[in-house]
RNA sequence: GCCCCCGUAGCUCAGCGGAAGAGCAGUGGGUUUCUAACCCAUUGGCCGUAGGUUCGACUCCUGCCGGGGGCACCA
């Protein structure tokens, strides 16, 4: 957008001091550092032997008087700002509009698959697990929007000894009817009563692990069970998802991969990568300069594992997908084991395409009552109806004073909000320290705040009754307040790039943020309805702007934006 | 023992080569006017520690201290 000041820059210095530069240009914050400065005087300062002072006045001479500039100013540690003409500036924002749009999706291109949510079924998700799912929705949500041809794969735990344990559970202890019409929680209260009596009669654990044996030798009747069992389990799964906006395009199990494993096997022995471990199990050896332990593929006893079904499941999306990357949202313990997966599959010499553990950080309690130890773990649903109920509390608090015609509806929005907004806000390669106030926060940086501008903002629109405010008309200056918004505004399309390359949504939640923040000091310093024009119609057309920026922001976060609240 | 990640305001966290930031908590202001779930002002920091590289280090490199995680028959 500004190449043509680059240019002027990059030729001047090169002029002086015979050196082509590498030129920084970045958008800074508010009128008071300059609505674009750069950082060509500290970066050429390296090349040649010269103080960034002198530097810096090269580069302000060049820029002085050139097109769309107003006014230049070296700043103390040799940056040069630059201030912008209202019109050159109010140019930028068709950018920023068109990025709200998503781009259309290129046909044919090789696809990234996303490799994320793996819940297990027949056991309720923790709130630990929203991690995965909201970050994985949220990176393929960003580049789908990027135009990137994106599938976002989960991977159940649809399989292991569970399955034996809960079959067991349900002859001992279960009602008389068909498992079909069990519910989640009488399953889950099987499974939990099944841990109890164990406890006191260790032979269960015996008769559970057999009955999978025959589960997964295919007894007929274990293979209905199971089959009842997931689809119990998968139903009550749907409307978590719904709740939460995620968007699962292909779904495989463990059990789908079960004849694809051993043909994996023969052809890592066959090419001499497999081999015989201690006491007949498979596995496979990495050198030295890997540093990396043995990843085990078979067990002693026969028996697969984790890391046998991943390798199956990299051929198998390989073969019929030729993805240009492989991307899997996991938590930060795997990491060894992708490092392992990655290295194991370079051995047996495929053609890899981009690979990337996306990893996020652990959950903690800040209340240590609360712990996945003690067996205390806090259910997601119920995260979720704590956070609505919350939400829904203070509805009612504000009574009249909310504009909302549907305070139920409002009220998941905020709750679950609130408690997505608190994960993706954070850089995910951190620990998260779990504390129900400040997850589920509904004031300073917190999807309420988002939401409360962005129906701010609608509601100023809305009383303008005017269609189609998109045109920037010319001023003679800027406010303040006005300057700032403007210079979020223009980033936009930028940070919606860094936040998907990099992989971190928490770059564009606080981008949003900090858009809400130059919003609402926009609002309060500055007369919008009331304004003369051509300010009136300038001042609309940032407010339509930045609803558009927001609604499509907080989307591809997975956030829901009211138009009242 | 080896490997990886993290130590920034009282608390929770951004920033990660170029002027120390936000939220919460504290203090003082601002609604007869577009939604006060807001805004403005203010208090609070040897950016864990010791060296190194650089014109310049919270940011890169090394050592140390403190916290977390991982290290073939779990996933």
């Amino acid at each position: 957008m500004y190449e043509h000041l680059t240019k002027a820059a990059k030729d001047a210095l090169s002029k002086q001091f015979g050196v082509v530069p590498d030129v920084v240009w970045e958008y800074t914050q508010g009128p008071d550092r300059g609505d674009v400065s750069t950082c060509i005087a500290l970066q050429i300062a390296k090349n040649v032997k010269s103080s960034p002072r002198a530097v810096a006045e090269v580069v302000e001479e060049a820029l002085k008087g050139l097109k769309g500039v107003e006014r230049t100013e070296i700043a103390g540690s040799g940056y040069v700002n630059v201030w912008l003409t209202p019109d050159e500036l109010l140019k930028g924002l068709i950018q920023t509009r068109t990025a709200c749009t998503a781009k259309v999706k290129r046909k044919k291109e090789a696809p990234i698959i996303i490799d994320y949510c793996g819940p297990n079924i027949a056991k309720p998700l923790g709130i630990h697990h929203i991690l995965s799912h909201v970050v994985g929705q949220a990176m393929i949500n960003l580049y789908r929007h990027g135009g990137y041809n994106v599938i976002g794969w989960s991977y159940p735990g649809d399989w292991g000894t569970q399955f034996g344990k809960l079959f067991v559970a349900y002859e001992k202890w279960g009602s008389k009817k068909p498992v079909i019409k069990y519910s989640v929680d009488e399953l889950l209260s099987l499974y939990v009563r099944f841990h109890q009596e164990a406890e006191e009669n260790p032979s269960l654990e015996d008769d559970a692990r057999k009955v999978f044996a025959k589960m997964e030798a295919g007894d007929k009747t274990l293979r209905t069970f199971w089959r009842e069992v997931v689809e119990i389990s998968r139903k009550d799964l749907e409307k978590l998802y719904a709740r939460l906006q995620i968007h699962v395009d292909i779904e495989t199990g463990e059990s789908f991969y079960e004849e694809k494993m051993n043909p994996i096997l023969e052809e890592g022995q066959k090419k001499g990568v497999v081999t015989r471990g201690e006491g007949g199990a498979l596995i496979v050896e990495f050198s030295a300069e890997k540093n990396l332990p043995p990843m085990m593929l078979k067990k002693s006893d026969g028996s697969t594992l984790y890391a046998t079904r991943d390798l199956a499941m990299v051929r198998y999306r390989l073969d019929e997908y030729d993805p240009k990357a492989l991307y899997y949202v996991v938590d930060v313990a795997q990491s060894l084991h992708f490092q392992q997966l990655e290295a194991a599959c370079e051995l047996f010499g495929w053609k890899m395409p981009a690979f990337e553990h996306v990893y996020f950080g652990r959950m903690r309690f800040a209340d240590a009552s609360m712990s996945t130890r003690k067996g205390t773990v806090i259910r997601l649903e119920d995260a979720l109806d704590e956070g609505v109920r919350r939400a829904a509390e203070i509805i009612r608090e504000r009574g009249e004073g909310i504009q909302t015609d549907a305070p139920e509806v409002l009220a998941e929005m905020m709750g679950i909000g609130a408690l997505v907004y608190g994960i993706l806000s954070q850089n995910r390669k951190m620990d998260i320290i779990f504390d129900w106030n400040k997850m589920l926060s509904f004031e300073g940086n917190s999807a309420p705040y988002l939401q409360y501008t962005h129906a701010r903002s609608r509601s100023v629109l809305r009383k303008a009754n005017q269609k189609n405010i998109v045109n920037f008309p010319t001023v003679d200056r800027l406010s303040a307040s006005e300057r700032k918004l403007i210079g979020t505004l223009l980033q936009f399309a930028l940070i919606l790039d860094e936040a998907c390359v990099t992989h971190m949504p928490h770059k564009l939640a606080h981008y949003l943020y900090a858009l809400c923040q130059d919003y609402n000091a926009f609002y309060n310093a500055e007369p919008i309805l009331q304004a003369a024009e051509p300010s009136r119609t300038l001042r609309l057309s940032l407010t339509a702007c930045a609803a558009d920026v927001l609604k499509t922001g907080a989307e591809l976060l997975t956030l829901r934006v009211p138009d009242r609240m």
